[in-house]
DNA sequence: CTCATTTCCTACACCTGTGTAGGTTCGGAA
DNA sequence: TTCCGAACCTACACAGGTGTAGGAAATGAG
């Protein structure tokens, strides 16, 4: 005889647990499969549950990106340390993307759904990834723009923030994806020797 | 009055016609919004049109993923002709990026998906355009791997495709997105910039 | 003009998800 | 033990998508 009631739980708990189910159903599913049904079931709950706990599908995964950002995205800043600019950004950024791929490598299931690994993302997710991505941006264009005022390089600090962020998401995923064929030296080490001697009419040659 | 009946069309019309119409759903609403109903009210037309013409939704956009991949990435690999990379790889690069970037301002519609600024692809859609991102990437690494060996430059030409890739992909969505604000000129200048001339004043100036 | 064929349509039965109204059960306090 | 409110449930009406059966309309050949 199978227990026709779920058990009863205080409001706060009963949050908790459905921002669980939520998350269990979108690593094991993917985003596209979430649904306030799939939820509840996946809590072995009724929907009803689940309303009178969020107001919606949106507010209930807007919840579980609260969660989330607080365990991840707070130390992604931490790594460029936006006072230690030097002379040249080069070094700078290298450091940056060193330590970042370190930290993807320790928590993958955080960044996943960061870099995009996990699809089909609803739109909350979509504009909350988009906009912290856009800060992160920015702050690395203010970075980039004192840096090169400092090697008096005329180069457009906005593009080339972009191609930083970029570049870094894509070594990240590559980490991610098969870090036996790209283990994080590999592709720090490629960077620096492109940044360091830029290919063209070759003054060594 | 409206017209009742939808001019009639013959299969391979009819296809045709549908498959604009899935393309244009898919670049207005997003893969999300894509079903077998949305397209065939784009199309003017009743749902057994539609399964008259192609099996199903996975068929369809099987089909459409034919069609535009002869139409786009068929074009793209003339950008890049393998024949031409002279002494140097850089401008080989930046020319072919310029080509691209105005392939795509062109046709915004085939590209857009391609580029994943349509979210919520399926399955089906996402390997698609996966194997072929990975057909291209290993031209890019042949290519600059016999440019590495002309100028005698020791850098991993593996990692070099896969930071082309992603870089002529960000520019590309970036000159969709928000042309005016990104032109071509401005991102290929810049990156020109960051190639070309090692640290120091420009020597065009 | 007639008619057959092709092309398209309406209508149906079914599925899955949404949000809510109203009834049921649990469990702690009196 | 009784009782009452919090927590849970069932059931409904609705919305949108699927796939198909069967009928209506356009169009070209005779």
């Amino acid at each position: 005889m199978k227990r026709r009631y779920a058990p009863r739980l205080p409001l706060e708990e009963r949050r908790e647990r459905l921002l669980d189910a939520a998350l269990h159903v979108i690593a094991r599913d993917g985003y596209g499969k979430v649904s306030i049904e799939a939820i509840a079931r996946e809590a072995g709950v009724s929907r009803p549950v689940v309303y009178s706990a969020y107001a919606g599908l949106d507010a209930l995964l807007d919840a579980l990106l609260d969660r989330t950002q607080q365990r991840a995205l707070g130390s992604a800043l931490d790594l460029f340390p936006r006072d230690e600019v030097g002379a040249d950004v080069a070094p700078w950024i290298l450091a940056a993307m060193t330590g970042l791929l370190e930290v993807v490598q320790r928590e993958p299931d955080v960044w996943r759904p960061v870099l995009g690994l996990t699809r089909d993302a609803p739109a909350v997710v979509r504009e909350r990834i988009e906009s912290t991505r856009m800060l992160i941006r920015a702050y690395l264009a203010d970075a980039i723009q004192s840096g090169l005022e400092h090697t008096g390089r005329d180069l457009d600090a906005e593009i080339l923030a972009h191609l930083v962020m970029t570049t870094t998401e894509e070594f990240a995923r590559l980490v991610l994806d098969d870090p036996v064929t790209y283990p994080p030296q590999r592709l720090v080490t490629t960077l620096e020797g492109l940044l360091g001697a830029p290919p063209g009419p070759s003054p060594t040659d």
